[in-house]
DNA sequence: TCAAAAGTGTTCACCGTACACCCATGG
DNA sequence: CCATGGGTGTACGGTGAACACTTTTGA
């Protein structure tokens, strides 16, 4: 063979889908979107598209996030491309997972609402359409693996935040308790936290200090990656 | 809308690339081929096919890597889907990578070389085409991460091998010098070797001990995990 | 006899873990 | 005054890290 001759390759669909964590007073959730075409028009699903011939996968995952949920300047990560073959009963399709963390309170609810997509607790899932479960679950695994590699929370927490808040978080991620003066003694070996001279007074009688991340540091903790037994 | 219009989408040309990790008494190394075809005709590749589309990704990277080299029964894993507009100049393609271990000296080099394929030492790499250096690098990172969550050596070693042949792999793999006394204890404290009476006489007067892999228990740390501090 | 590789233990510092009580406040 | 959530410290055991000498035997 001379010549490998592109035209005689079989071309396919290439769709991506989102996966959006949120987390919120009640614990970390999913962002879903409520599918408006057939197939399966009116299940809930993830946040998907198709890729188009002049933009990246990265590219793409932003588009097709923007459109759907107005959602933007999310910075999203490839997690893993599904191709079993009738994964969608329309047409030979294969789909690059991509997921990201956010703040739910500070993105504006209602503009999400407005595109009817809707946050649900991982608790109550409603069914998800084709393999859209499995890609949920291993954008789990790689969030768990990743809260104890690296530090998590500046994207899913809003600039200020308590040490309840921090902890709950991470216990919603791992789905288990935390002792909470060794959670705080790890965090704070990490420094990257600074403490501010503020409360929150709205959980608690007594009203729990706020805090925010040292960027820079944290960044930097991002990049080194460490231990984080639990 | 009622009904996405699948005609409507555009379809890509879909690839894939095998990285082939190899371990000899040399050292790590990787596998590549001649490219026999333009573009690129005659330089070193990743070994690289296209999508057929009554196959799964899995399905297509073992029909690749076995059309390319004639390797059979190799477990490879995801890795990454790479996008980018003018990775191929030919035509917009993009590529799944995967990955996978092999011993060297349990594969025929008889077999490999017919298909002009090669093992390179990663200390020595010639150009490769497109992004696949890209590619490697990616897979070199997820291979040293690996080393350090999981045992790694069943599948890069022969079945018997030796301490200090153990300890050479990850060495090559962290690309940094290890304490043989902290390595054999830390190996050790895995408990997932079996120490053979016997010794092999090839490398040195003294001999050192042989050891094989208790399977089971190590498959089911592969499925735990470790943190391996090295 | 010597060169080259294999084999073997101990000490120390640090870190992860378990664990219980007081504080501040609004109702 | 009490219920609720926030905040704090210590002791112990285990593990990672540093470190040097003896053994074997072919050449």
């Amino acid at each position: 063979m001379a010549l490998n001759d592109y035209n005689k390759e079989d071309k396919v669909l290439l769709a991506l889908d989102c996966i959006i964590f949120g987390f919120d007073h009640e614990g970390l959730k999913i962002l879903l979107i409520k599918r408006d075409f057939e197939p399966e028009r009116g299940k809930w699903s993830l946040i998907g598209g198709f890729l188009k011939e002049e933009e990246t996968l990265d590219q793409a995952a932003i588009r097709v996030l923007h459109r759907l949920t107005g959602l933007d300047n999310i910075f999203m990560e490839q997690l893993y491309t599904f191709s079993k073959i009738d994964r969608d009963p329309v047409e030979r399709t294969l789909s690059v997972a991509y997921y990201a963390l956010i703040d739910i309170a500070s993105h504006d609810e209602k503009l999400i609402q407005k595109f009817s997509a809707k946050w649900f607790s991982l608790k109550e899932l409603p069914n998800l359409i084709f393999d859209h479960d499995q890609m949920l679950e291993k954008a789990i695994a790689r969030l768990r693996r990743r809260a104890r590699s690296k530090p998590i929370g500046f994207e899913l927490l809003p600039e200020k935040f308590t040490m309840p808040q921090l902890q709950k978080l991470y216990e919603s991620i791992l789905d288990e308790k935390l002792d909470k003066r060794n959670f705080i003694s790890r965090v704070n070996a990490l420094k990257i936290l600074i403490k501010l001279d503020q409360k929150d007074m709205q959980v608690s009688k007594k009203g729990a200090y706020l805090y925010r991340f040292d960027e820079k540091k944290y960044h930097q903790k991002v990049l080194e990656g460490f231990s984080f037994k639990i």
